[in-house]
DNA sequence: TAGACAGCGCATTCTC
DNA sequence: GAGAATGCGG
DNA sequence: GTCTA
């Protein structure tokens, strides 16, 4: 049981719950809780087993309870429980970018759509846009993020992710007047795999900068553009061979904040 | 045991 | 078309 | 659900 699985847990019952329309208190509850324990450097079994699970902030006599049944007999019912109550499939809807909760809530319940083959068919057919909340770019948005998806995006080495931010800091440095940038993130915990790379910023021409980074020549998809804060979709070479592809977001902070950024999205 | 609970940038849609 | 509202994501 | 007053 590693802190990872129970994080992924938690934040799984917290999506079903949001899903379910349950109190949104709760739902971040279970949220804050996962999030806790992924930055965890101790191991939960063994907070478990010394009973100092209460110790981790945003963990109560609830969820303490469910880890220690997660952690000691390998299953939650609790969690069981709520995946019941879906259709196969629905979950999986929220791995498609751009799909949350809420839009799980609506796809399923108003269209009937009970996985990624039946949005991908709605979507084809035009199905989507009578929905209120969704519109014709949003159909467009999600056929390509389907396909994104089906291509897969697993965690990238720690080292991969190192030399790929080298070569932004590279790129951004030519064309704009970086003071400074650092990776933040998983990254910055040193820990072995990131799921993505968050890229803290200062600079004194920030227009130069965002635009470099949307034009760095690996970027296969800009997901957002903003002036203070962008998000792409980067193809890499993998240590072991290969193209893989990663998100890379960048954040533009003023001097000041830089301490604060650095903490916050660390 | 009652009441508060993080805040924000961006994209898109809704409403007027 | 402008500004408000909503959802998503980090 | 969790935390604080």
């Amino acid at each position: 049981m590693t802190n990872d699985e129970v994080a992924i847990l938690l934040h799984e019952i917290g999506d079903m719950l949001d899903i379910l329309g349950e109190d949104r208190f709760r739902v971040v509850s279970y949220h804050r809780a996962a999030r806790a324990v992924e930055g965890l450097t101790a191991d939960v079994g063994d907070l478990v087993r010394d009973g100092k699970l209460g110790d981790i902030p945003g963990v109560g006599t609830a969820i303490a309870e469910k880890i220690t049944e997660y952690v000691t007999t390998g299953r939650l019912g609790y969690h069981e429980e709520l995946k019941a109550r879906f259709p196969p499939g629905v979950l999986d809807l929220l791995q498609v970018r751009g799909i949350g909760p809420k839009k799980v809530q609506i796809l399923w319940q108003q269209l009937g759509i009970t996985d990624l083959a039946g949005l991908e068919e709605a979507a084809k057919h035009h199905r989507l846009r009578r929905i209120k909340g969704f519109g014709e770019k949003t159909e467009a948005n999600l056929l390509k993020a389907i396909e994104t998806y089906r291509q897969g995006q697993a965690r990238a080495l720690i080292w991969d992710a190192a030399q790929l931010v080298d070569a932004i800091r590279a790129h951004l440095e030519s064309r704009a007047p970086i003071t400074r940038l650092e990776a933040a993130g998983s990254f910055r915990r040193m820990r072995e795999t990131v799921g993505d790379v968050d890229i803290l910023v200062t600079t004194r021409d920030v227009k130069a900068a965002m635009r470099a980074f949307t034009a760095f020549p690996a970027v296969k998809q800009v997901y957002s553009e903003g002036e203070i804060k962008s998000s792409v979709l980067v193809e890499y070479d993998a240590y072991t061979g290969g193209k893989r592809l990663l998100q890379v977001d960048l954040e533009i902070l003023d001097a000041d904040s830089w301490g604060a950024g650095l903490q916050y999205f660390t």
